[in-house]
DNA sequence: TTGTAAGCGTTATCAC
DNA sequence: GTGATAACGCTTACAA
């Protein structure tokens, strides 16, 4: 049982593998950063890492090498599968360069988006990428002086010098609405989030947008808006919504209000897509998880996030590029909460 | 635009605090750490840090003070609403104990485990907490002579001495059977994960613990192993299971598989809970986004999380202590998949 | 090719 | 209470 407590002290140090291989700490130090020695060092050097189990402490290493070898992701919400499939992607990305992923859920506050800004100065990460619902001149003022390469998916306010990419949901919920038009809808409905938010505010016009597009009238009537972008508030948006009109086609502005819509509709015993038609935005999984499964325009999540990633690993490598501006399509995934011969 | 390209270069030092100030750079760090120094000191110190925005370096920090204020959470897939919610929590203390949360989704993959456990001796982080749904007598051995603590979510080979926290699965899944017994049904099947697994294996006994409970017979053609314990698996399980019965009462050995079988008893218009009551286990948030709401056991996710958490805080503070093992209790939550007035 | 030594930014131990 | 100064473990000129 010796060592079986505090077993975790005794790391052993470049300066151990030196000793035992009988060479200076700088040629342990060239054998495991792959520069060229001798055969005979190499192989002392190897073989006595390898028999202690060397490995080099990530804050020695990057306190002289200034590179931590970790980024960050801040998301304004973990429990949104949105957000996750864009974890996933962009640990896919870190993966492949040997880079350790944090994560920081900001619950959408600003003043947190701001102090992990800020908190960079303490340069415990390589880069940060940030998912915003809502980017303010605060944050452009704050990321023009970034300790270290900040990437932002989403909108932000004009003029901000930062790498940045977005999705066209704009054309997303116009192209949603003209697919339920085509279906034959005529009363297209749509439940929205917060449109005080950049997501709110683009996918209400492209709403509009679609119903133009298809000679629709606009009704005020047919939009009600949800206190969250989330499932329990959309369906409470879709309880008022069915309360007072008969829609016969509803697009929800993200998956979770759309699910939301969905639970309203089964209580109601209405046949979805029979007598109201549905869809939703993100194209996140829940959309094979719901019955029927739901009809969604893909924001192209992960794509995204792969993109954010791609480009921020670039910047670390060239920091003083010119920012890019990187959107990404939206493309509507038709299942059966639309289909017409459902 | 001075500075404009290339801000994050030129981040203050303590050095430069104390400079500014007048004082040593030891004066400087006292401050900074909240250790007692004359008034005039502190004053001069805190305006000059505030003055240049100085934010300790933390690379150097941590090879100082071999602490890194970060802890790291692996787990089998991100993609699982229950490990969103374990996330959370998990944030959450680390939050408040102003740490850093470094994620890792392994697939479930026991390479990658035990390759997680080894890293620790990069000292990146001060502590891991491992979820996995398989501990081998590998992960026994790799723990033993871990850089770092380890908390395990799960099931450890017998012996392993390590912190635990489990979940009464095996339990829960006999509540659910007795509670889809009492309301009445009586050909009551089960759609499982891979049975090799820990939750695989326990599930099914507590399932057969159920029945015995109830007087009902194990009936094996009653039984269906999903590939994966997830949704479309489930959905294809309760597929091939329907084909050949009709049961009364279906139980999923998580939320992700009853979601599949809500579908598939969805499809062949079977009504919920009217011809086929159902209920999943995990509790998780998917519960209450289906139609109709999933009844399900609450194995304490988040509860098993944050204790985890604690624990994990608990030994880095004292590494030497005796390994605890904390269980926590299933609880039942029904909702209206499986309610009888529904 | 190899070793010596400086230094990355901190914290902590000394004398004063 | 404060200021030198020695680590922490590593990389990298520079010399040999």
């Amino acid at each position: 049982m010796a060592g079986s407590d505090g077993a975790y002290e005794s790391v052993p140090t470049i300066t151990t593998v030196a000793r035992l291989a009988n060479v200076s700490i700088a040629s342990a130090s060239r054998v495991m950063n792959g520069i060229r020695t001798s055969p005979d060092t190499f192989a002392r050097v190897t073989e006595a890492a390898e028999a202690v189990g060397y490995v080099p402490n990530a804050a020695a290493r990057s306190l002289r090498s200034r590179r931590t070898g970790q980024i960050a992701f801040a998301m304004p919400d973990i429990g949104n599968p949105v957000y996750t499939t864009m974890v996933g992607a962009i640990q896919e990305v870190a993966r492949a360069h040997d880079l350790r992923l944090i994560l920081h859920s900001t619950g959408a506050d600003r003043d947190d988006e701001l102090a992990l800004v800020r908190d960079l100065k303490h340069r415990y990460v390589d880069g940060l990428i940030l998912a915003s619902l809502d980017l303010t001149e605060e944050h452009a003022e704050e990321l023009s002086s970034a300790a270290a390469p900040v990437v932002v998916i989403g909108r932000p306010a004009k003029g901000t010098q930062v790498d940045t990419v977005h999705a066209h949901s704009r054309k997303g919920a116009a192209e949603a609405v003209r697919h339920l038009c085509e279906t034959g809808c005529e009363r297209i409905a749509f439940v929205n989030g917060p449109e005080h938010t950049v997501p709110g505010a683009s996918r209400r016009l492209g709403y509009f947008d679609g119903l133009r597009s298809c000679g629709l009238e606009r009704d005020d009537e047919l939009i009600e808006v949800a206190t969250d972008f989330m499932s329990q508030p959309g369906r409470r948006a879709a309880e008022a919504l069915l309360d007072r009109t008969r829609p016969d086609a509803i697009l929800g502005a993200n998956d979770l209000l759309a699910v939301g819509v969905l639970a309203a509709l089964h209580e109601r015993g209405l046949d979805v897509p029979g007598d109201v038609a549905l869809a939703g935005m993100d194209d996140s999984p829940l959309c094979e998880l719901t019955w029927p499964s739901l009809t969604s325009v893909d924001l192209g999540s992960a794509a995204r996030a792969r993109i954010a990633a791609e480009l921020l690993l670039d910047r670390i490598e060239e920091p003083d590029r010119e920012p890019r501006l990187v959107g990404v399509d939206a493309r509507l995934v038709v299942r059966a909460s639309s289909a017409a011969s459902a």
